[in-house]
DNA sequence: TTGTATGCGTTATCAC
DNA sequence: GTGATAACGCATACAA
């Protein structure tokens, strides 16, 4: 591998001025210039990326940390989204993007701090992080080591830091809303654990939905499970049809292909004998009977306004933001009175 | 940042032995080991990375290149999962994993080259790539430098290199044969594009398995588009049903997605009136109806297989290998006869 | 407009 | 068992 010092003795030119040609870091005769342009070509010279970070000490690399995946499951597209929205934007500007994750059940932090060699070898020059209400060691370890980092998804309300994160309240409260135009009075809710963030937001919303139409909370017509599996949600379906509940809001979309089995299973019309909204906005919802209205975030998009912000914060120490989006409903049929 | 030279004057040791005493490099006295290992404990001292990377021109870096992702789309669990079993490997042996992506759709291998960070400056220590047929030009080029490759769910016939992939043509062969076990003669085809690696091979396993059972292949069965979209799959399924097909192999979950929204629609019954078997093995096609036969093949597998294979190969030069993982058919209630 | 020289933090060679 | 020191390839302060 040609090295600069190969490039300054081919051109006749020091050192410097290859290094200043390469990176343009002052004014170089158009001559010189042409010069090691050439011998560049030539040689087929690449600067020394560990050398280059030694000096700077950047990397122009950043890592995006997030919770562990299961296989198979629909959560996947959601996440892939998001890594895709950050890559993009990310390979745009010339930085490599670093994938991690953590384990969601693991409750030691000691644990990812010890394994999450990304963390330990300080190295990294900024992350991107889908945070854990149980994990916030993470975030704070990465913030004690003065590491710039956005939060994606999930604001932490107690941590004073920079993310980009859905309405889910408000959205939540919508769907609620929305069921009850449609003349259901006994709106259910299906979800995960209120230990996280997404969890509670949804069934906050839910709940101040609810009392903004006038209705009643009811535990019987609420279904949290701590896993989101699909047996989850079926069982979950059982109970509240069970209690005469008439419309479910289904907050993800695992659970939600449980409590389609169940209908399903059961012969439950939808949308007549009971409504359904769910969450996220996947291709295959446009194939379930009926075609699935839910809650649609836009992944993609958080990711890359996440890895933006990042990398804005990398060249400007002082900025800092919090970013809302606000999810939609896309509307199909399984909400409608018919 | 403390640094080893810190440790060394802390501890009264030379730099030499303190390096020996972190890498276990050479014999050192307990006395002299337990030194160093307070003083590190005590600044808090982690090994400069990019230093380390200069010394040793090893980076424990290895980058997985796959194509663009389109959003919201269940591919995107196929990839997810062969991120994550990638990853789940290399994080156990202490490597990161970069991502990064090219376009399926641009036609020029130089734009790739030129854009792809990873591929121009040369630091990553091996590559786990996802090739296209169209654009082998990255795998050369990174066969070019001398660089550890190992190919995922894709042979590339005419390189010899490493791969992990499915066995596709046979288990294309199987899916014929279920269907004409369950009675069916006039079996039809949709996939991608031929000119794709998993498209052809397909392709091929259908046809040879048409012909293992005595049938004709028959074009008017067929249903062959560059793009993997749903609405494809809906155009296809409503002329291979125009020309009487009773069975369908939709080899993508994105194409199957639109054979079973045309089917719902013309309320063409399944496996009644055509049977079908899919591809791809997500929780979703369990919420179809009725329940989706499909082709299961082993994503998180591939990436873990693929990354040991790699990992295997920074260490032994001399080794290569070709993995053929055998899918599988997960039978539900869509193939058969009833 | 260009060149010289120092140092970034390691590992590894050689010497003791 | 241990230490001194060169070298990895680059960016940059200082000098010209």
């Amino acid at each position: 591998m040609a090295s600069i010092k190969e490039i300054a003795e081919r051109t006749g030119l020091s050192i410097a001025t290859v290094s200043h040609v390469i990176n343009g870091t002052r004014k170089v005769s158009d001559k010189s210039k042409a010069l090691v342009m050439d011998a560049i070509k030539e040689t087929g010279y690449k600067p020394n990326y560990a050398a280059r970070m030694l000096r700077t000490r950047r990397s122009d690399t950043v890592a995006m940390l997030i919770p562990n995946v299961r296989q198979g499951m629909p959560t996947n597209i959601f996440f892939m989204d998001v890594l895709s929205g950050a890559k993009d934007y990310l390979q745009l500007v010339g930085f490599n993007l670093i994938i991690a994750t953590y384990s969601e059940e693991d409750e030691s932090d000691e644990g990812d701090l010890r394994n999450l060699k990304v963390l330990r070898d300080q190295w990294i020059d900024g992350f991107l992080v889908v945070p854990n209400k149980k994990k916030t060691a993470i975030v704070k370890n990465i913030l004690d080591n003065n590491n710039p980092i956005v939060l994606l998804d999930r604001a932490v309300k107690d941590l004073a830091c920079p993310c980009v994160y859905n309405d889910t309240i408000k959205i939540s409260r919508d769907v609620v809303d929305v069921l009850y135009q449609e003349g259901r009075r006994r709106i259910g809710y299906i979800g995960g654990s209120l230990e996280s963030f997404t969890g509670f937001d949804r069934w906050k919303g839910y709940k101040e939905g609810l009392s903004a139409c006038g209705l009643k909370y009811d535990e019987a017509l609420v279904g949290i499970s701590e896993l989101h599996t699909a047996a989850n949600g079926y069982e979950a379906a059982e109970r509240l049809i069970e209690n005469q509940a008439d419309a479910v809001y289904v907050s993800n979309d695992v659970q939600a292909i449980g409590v389609l089995r169940y209908l399903k299973e059961k012969n439950i019309r939808v949308p007549k004998d009971v409504a359904v909204i769910g969450f996220e906005n996947y291709e295959w919802m446009e194939i379930c009977s009926p075609r699935l209205t839910t809650v649609c975030q836009e992944p993609y998009e958080m990711g890359r306004i996440g890895a933006q912000m990042l990398h804005r914060m990398l060249e400007d120490e002082t900025y800092s933001e919090k970013v809302v989006l606000t999810p939609k409903i896309i509307f199909r049929d399984s909400h409608r009175r018919e």
